[in-house]
DNA sequence: GATTAAACGGAGTGACGACTTCGAATATAT
DNA sequence: ATATATTCGAAGTCGTCACTCCGTTTAATC
């Protein structure tokens, strides 16, 4: 591949992770104008919007399964968990396109994204069973709730545009119901 | 008003609700192909979409209100308190349309949309603090808070498509969250 | 039943967005 | 430096959607 065409390939990318995140329905065009490049060349790199929107998917769910493995394995799982927890809603809030994502890797999607979305929820499975292990969440709570409880959380904050104190105080809310009944 | 015009606005207010509800993005032919009308019989009740959009969202969140304050003045108010939160859920999951509803509730929307936000706000509210009262909600939850995470189950259910049984485990780590410290 | 004011439907209209075409430009290999 | 294969961008095309115009129909009044 020409140098020229994977320097705009990785704009493109990047430009598109940025419009889309603040608005979801926005245009190709829009896409191409930030990334300095003609509607045309958009289209060359990925065949349309469509996939052009899963490339994009991909890469946060990406994203999101690293942050997750980085801290698996942690010597303090609990924490490890709701710190993860809390970061991805922490970011699904400026970032439209995250809870979009996240509900997507359940849902239907293109191959790819698909796949990407199972790595990042079995990364988020391991620091689940780790902080369950080590005694920080009830071992009664499983995959299912508490991963549609992070849709949930990440969804509700973004749609509510909260402020983060009240963010805080839910989620505090949030994982009093996770932590084992004393 | 003539009669068949009164009953027309009916039928497309039904067709709306039934429509939208399902894809919040459908067209106004897709409306007044099932309200069996003419598009311009749409607009005509309706000045704009948008104006069509709020009147449905203003009778949602009117409705909403209504069985709250139907279970306002319970003689169980924790019970009305937690059914009533589990009954918004369990509808957003079939009704795409309330979840955005409720978001709008706080953020920009119309006049008459607001003033029923409000509305059913402070129903809710209502049943949060008679809840509060009988000891069957922890009384550091505030409104905020607890109305964010009312919109994160809501969009989480819908948006992950969860089944009922994982919707109702996830209800209940919720509920533990917000019942007080044993 | 005739009158008439109001409501109706369906064929436009203009704007916008996804995607294509094609001549100009440019990176790499000789 | 030149050749050429590849990439680039601007100006289209086509379909869709919100909204309008106007001749026809119909509910209410006399």
């Amino acid at each position: 591949m020409r140098a020229d065409a994977r320097d705009n390939r990785a704009r493109i990318m990047t430009a598109a992770d940025d419009v889309f995140g603040r608005s979801p329905g926005a245009s190709t065009d829009d896409v191409a104008k930030l990334a300095g490049v003609g509607i045309a060349t958009v289209f060359r790199h990925f065949a349309t919007k469509t996939e052009l929107l899963e490339a994009v998917l991909t890469l946060r769910l990406e994203r999101i399964r690293d942050r997750a493995l980085e801290l698996t394995g942690s010597d303090d799982p609990g924490t490890a968990f709701f710190e993860f927890f809390s970061q991805v809603v922490a970011e699904s809030e400026s970032k439209l396109a995250i809870a979009e994502a996240l509900t997507a890797a359940g849902a239907a999607a293109g191959e790819d994204a698909q796949e990407a979305g199972r790595g990042m929820r079995a990364a988020f499975s391991g620091l689940l069973t780790a902080a369950q292990k080590a005694g920080a969440v009830r071992t009664d709570a499983d995959m299912p709730e508490v991963y549609a409880l992070l849709i949930g959380a990440s969804r509700g904050a973004t749609a509510a545009k909260l402020d983060p104190e009240t963010r805080d105080r839910m989620l505090a809310l949030i994982y009093d119901g996770l932590k084992p009944r004393p």
